[in-house]
DNA sequence: CATTCATTTCGATTATTCTCGAAGTGTCAA
DNA sequence: TTGACACTTCGAGAATAATCGAAATGAATG
């Protein structure tokens, strides 16, 4: 057993507005380079100053953007001495794919399942 | 052969920004239950009507809703007389979500695919 | 060709989001 | 305990987005 599965995120009211809020915390360029640059390092993932100097942005911009994506559950952050590393969040984008993957692909399958999984295991 | 097996979108810079402008276009409230309304009911869709009916809300502001939704590629109309049909548009999702799986499941794998696709083939 | 119906487009208001520089906070090192 | 460093928070301006009612459009129907 590679993974825990995770509990089905049921299809209430409350859980569309948040996944909304998860969708339109991705949904800007500079944040959804943020999570890429995340994704590509997890888990060990990177500083601030690392991430600052790969999107060419001012400090305060980025810290509201990873703040952002924090209070969505889309980030981690733990501080190391002086520095903070963020992370991808796994649990909350797992949430997410989950999510959308049970709109598009389950039920009437609008989505085939297998293009969306093509590249992986 | 069920489906024809989508190129894969290259991670360039201009398809970042597409995207995340997808993403975006999901990252509300009233768009993404318009989106389940339309996969729930694919591939007949909705007259706005009655999608209008479910929501609650004007037909200007849904008009709004519907034409960000169309302009990401994320649903497609169609006119039957005095009625315009509303549907998802497959390519469009497929497309996004291949990326998000992509980028969250290869690599190395921060999120487990079967955590993904636990509920169907 | 006037009317009804389904929906969009227009015009305008309010609310939210993005971005920045400057000032503040927490941590270490000397 | 002073200074440097890494980053956040504050305060504020400019750009986008959401929403609405009213007017306009397009298609059928009498």
């Amino acid at each position: 057993m590679v993974a825990k599965v995770a509990k089905a995120a049921k299809r209430t009211v409350a859980n569309v507005a948040r996944f909304a809020d998860m969708l339109s915390a991705m949904g800007t360029e500079p944040r959804l380079r943020i999570m890429q640059l995340l994704l590509k390092s997890h888990p060990q993932g990177l500083v601030v100053g690392d991430i600052q100097e790969e999107l060419g942005i001012t400090g305060s911009t980025l810290s509201h953007h990873l703040e952002k994506l924090r209070h969505e559950g889309l980030v981690k952050m733990r501080r190391e001495s002086r520095f903070l590393w963020y992370t991808a969040d796994t649990a909350g984008l797992e949430q997410l794919l989950a999510f959308l993957y049970d709109e598009c692909c389950s039920r009437n399958h609008a989505v085939a399942p297998e293009a969306v999984t093509r590249c992986c295991g």
